[in-house]
DNA sequence: GGGTATTGTTTGGTAGCCAAACTATACTAA
DNA sequence: TTAGTATAGTTTGGCTACCAAACAATACCC
């Protein structure tokens, strides 16, 4: 942004002040390809779920991924930080600070492992226990709320059709849903 | 990581529920109730084909996101920022450091406006259309790489329910595909 | 035993994003 | 004209989320 002054405002004390076209509206804006592009199209429909699932959960201030990571250790209890990285393909470095962050927030405990004296086996406290059962019903009925855009049917089919599109895309890949 | 298919409801038979073998294997991962949520399947499958374009464009260092950018500019030359930042659903704060990466790269010019000496109108460099000419060709050519695994017919019906989410999500916002 | 693989961790980096405050400019109305 | 207010771009500061390399402890295999 040029500092200087030195240009002079525009004039408006000539009264040339009758036409005032159409003001150059901002006019439509032009996509292009992107609306046909799926993975733009993905990108904007997760961004409005994700927007609303936040907020529908920003109380809690759990993100969807953490949510995520409650699940999997709370139906996997005694899980391996290594097979939860795997899991959520995430690093196994990352793991490391969430489950700090859990761990603080006294959602989740490591506990020595049965086995093998390197890993972590991780387990929900009674706290993450509660906090989740409370986030599913809120999950679940946040997810009734979109399927309903689409029906029950169409919903099944969309889910199937993202699977595909998986199974496509990466021809062999596994421990993930 | 061991491995086995793309997972399914895992509970091993319906209903029980409550026996935990001491598993000495690895065992299965339950993943509940996640594969049945929609926000998590687009994550996921957004998270397989942003990797596939990524490395599909990885030679230009492009991400999807600035591809977009890109391609917005080229369709409507000499817009704002705002208007930009508006379209992307970014912030305007985070649209300077875009356009200034974008900048640096020639790829971008900032061009003063016309009507408003506080707007920036953006406009691709000659190289900016060439990159962009050549990304669209691979973007085109991915898309069909994908389309390929529904189909037309489907992948229109895919993008379509995608966009019904959306609008009953938010039921209105203008400025976006 | 020795070699190698794996687990969790630390460290250091990147991308991407938002919010508040600020400057320059534009618009509006008294 | 002037004052008030709105807007465009920017700066700054922060935050989340992620990866990659290196490392110690432990496990595994021969």
């Amino acid at each position: 942004m040029p500092a200087s002054k030195t240009q002079k405002p525009a004039a408006p004390t000539a009264g040339a002040r009758a036409s005032k076209p159409p003001a150059a509206k901002p006019a439509e804006l032009d996509f292009d390809l992107l609306p046909d592009l799926i993975g733009y199209q993905l990108r904007l429909t997760q961004l409005a779920i994700f927007g609303d699932f936040g907020s529908s959960l920003a109380d809690q201030s759990i993100s969807p991924g953490r949510f995520g990571v409650l699940v999997l250790i709370g139906a996997n209890p005694g899980m391996t930080q290594s097979r939860l990285a795997l899991a959520t393909q995430l690093d196994r470095s990352t793991m490391v600070a969430v489950i700090d962050q859990l761990e603080t927030r006294k959602l989740v405990e490591r506990r020595a492992a049965p086995n093998d004296r390197r890993s972590n086996a991780l387990w929900l406290t009674e706290d993450g226990k509660k906090l989740l059962r409370a986030m599913k019903r809120r999950v679940r009925s946040h997810e009734k709320h979109i399927a309903a855009a689409l029906g029950d049917e169409d919903t099944a089919r969309l889910i199937a059709m993202l699977a595909r599109i998986r199974e496509h895309l990466r021809p062999k890949r596994s421990d993930q849903a």
